[in-house]
DNA sequence: CAAAAGTAAGTAAACGTTTGTTTACTTACT
DNA sequence: AGTAAGTAAACAAACGTTTACTTACTTTTG
């Protein structure tokens, strides 16, 4: 039996990033994606039942779990709450820089039905990586440090920013001056921590 | 010469929304959406270029346009910081809670590379919207009540929660039970002028 | 311990559909 | 009578996916 060839496999993966960040999500078609991979449109369907499928594993497998992996690197629950923050926010955002690409799937995440639906599904899993942050909320809820809020409020809250600020900075590469410099992303995680504590 | 028929453009925006809403801005095509808005193709190119033009403009004129005045209603730019926050917040919410369907464009406004170039190349017009709540900032920054930071950090501080936690309402309202309260909402609230304070 | 048999990986080309857009025509008003 | 709005039907191109075939490797066999 002739092996797979994992660079293939690889390519089809990266590639599809690359065009959906550079042409988005809505411009990915799975001939155009096989010819940039230097590939058999077949060769897509060897491993992925169909687009859906594929686009769907892209997105849970590849971006969510290597994310997840990146941010919590590090991180323990029971960190000081203003550490915590600071090491969470320094990971998501060296992970972004690192790997650009990722970062426009992640956000069509939060906007594509089709995403949408696979995150929800995943249900468990997504657990996973928000239990160490979930726990690590909890604890300083219960030790006084920081304000009651249901899990949602407190992940906008933290997070979101932090989103807004790596979309500003990745815009700003292509222009004369960064404005969303080491200093201002450390400003930032200050007001936020400030916003949370009791 | 024939009247245009108004009730029929009006037709072809909203069915437009609603059809990224539910299927995804990926999965709106031409033909799809003049069958549903029981219209000919023919009848959208009338006003509309092509589909990129259509787009573009559904996405400025349509959704930006009536959120940027939404959002400004009673707010002035020399208020209280605090009251000032809670009006925009407050305005915010109700103009998406009331308007589901443009909540979804808005967001891929953020992610699609087609409506990220549109928005950019807008330039001055969006300065139209940002103007008084860019000078609301500087003005409080000036009179010391905030930290000085530069306008995107401010802005992503400010509205990127909001977003957040406005998705999470709409997700929990096929829930059983709603977690985004008014008293979450306004907790939140608080949390952002917190942070934001000197 | 080579050669043949077996098999999944991979390809090129094509399938029927759907895409964005246009053509040729009709309608409804000034 | 003149004209833009609007329609139904069609266009080539691109879509997701499949068919028929070849390739490159493993395993079995003599």
């Amino acid at each position: 039996m002739r092996p797979k060839n994992l660079e293939k496999e690889e390519a089809i993966r990266s590639i599809a990033l690359q065009i959906i960040a550079e042409e988005g999500l809505e411009n990915l078609s799975m001939q155009k994606l096989a010819k940039a991979a230097n590939v058999s449109p077949r060769t897509i369907y060897i491993k992925y039942e169909n687009k859906e499928d594929f686009l769907i594993k892209l997105f849970i497998d590849e971006v969510i779990g290597s994310y997840e992996k990146a941010v919590l690197e590090k991180f323990d629950p029971e960190m000081p709450f203003a550490e915590g923050v600071k090491r969470l926010w320094a990971n998501a955002f060296r992970y972004f820089k690192e790997n650009k690409h990722y970062y426009a799937l992640m956000q069509y995440g939060k906007s594509s039905p089709l995403l949408n639906k696979a995150y929800q599904e995943r249900g468990i899993r997504q657990g996973d990586f928000f239990a160490p942050v979930h726990s690590f909320l909890s604890f300083h809820v219960k030790e006084g440090t920081i304000i009651k809020l249901p899990m949602e409020a407190h992940r906008a809250l933290l997070f979101a920013p932090l989103f807004d600020l790596i979309n500003e900075y990745f815009e700003h590469t292509q222009r004369p001056k960064q404005v969303i410099t080491d200093k201002v992303l450390a400003d930032c995680c200050e007001a936020v921590i400030k916003g949370l504590l009791k």
